[in-house]
DNA sequence: TCCTCAGTGTTGAAAAATCACCGCTCGGTG
DNA sequence: CACCGAGCGGTGATTTTTCAACACTGAGGA
């Protein structure tokens, strides 16, 4: 159960999309791709991903309704991880500078003076 | 040139090692595979992606090496933003909470200054 | 009851990706 | 010169992925 190897397009394009819903029936799924493939498609990738365990499904009312295995939390660590890495050379100053750079207008006084908190959080404490 | 069909796996995973390491030859990129397959597959992913116009290469002594069109700039900012809506619903607060609580050990003071100062001036300008 | 429709899963064919084999060139060395 | 060995790219076979057709079910509605 530890690192399966990496997903297929599709795949990945999928779990992006229920990661990012927290949870999704196929339709919702479909709805959100692209480039829709029939439905049936889109069930046959969930099926796959529920079988290597990157998917669970629940019956929720009248469907089905699939979410990631992996905590949320643990998803997100892992990915910002990985760009970290790959982007910006291991630099959180830089990934942070990047992030706040990311939309235009600029930042919400409320979002500022809780992000200056938890980085002054992150300063002081040694655990 | 616009926005091509998503990457194949392998295809995505020498794109990150070359975003990685800015730039890499065919051997370099080999070897940071964990499952490396041969010498001459490798090169075939790298043709493909030349092809399809996400590489260049540059004759630099006695091999070429393979580096991204697209500038790093953009694609930092690309991969970025795809995280911080796919895992944080596009709140910049929680994508920096994570990152910056990535390492556990405390922020290294000089880097925490400079990032509060970037935070300051993006709070500032209004454009 | 009979029909329809939404939701589901399976199967096998079609398309794409992955890969190794092969042949080529160019430098250096025996 | 003849023989490596590194670096390169093409080709085609194999494997994986992607997909649609199909069959089944259960819940309403006519």
């Amino acid at each position: 159960m530890a690192d399966m190897p990496p997903l297929s397009r599709r795949e990945r394009q999928v779990m992006d999309i229920i990661h990012e819903l927290g949870g999704a029936t196929a339709a919702q799924i479909r709805e959100r791709m692209s480039d829709p493939p029939t439905d049936s498609a889109v069930r046959s990738v969930l099926r796959i991903l529920l079988q290597k365990g990157h998917l669970e499904k629940e019956y929720d009312g009248p469907r089905f309704v699939y979410s990631p295995r992996i905590p949320a939390r643990a998803a997100r660590r892992s990915a910002m991880r990985h760009v970290l890495r790959t982007f910006f050379g291991g630099s959180v100053e830089g990934a942070v500078a990047t992030l706040i750079a990311l939309e235009n207008h600029p930042l919400d006084p409320n979002e500022r003076e809780r992000i200056m908190g938890m980085i002054d959080k992150a300063s002081e404490e040694g655990r």
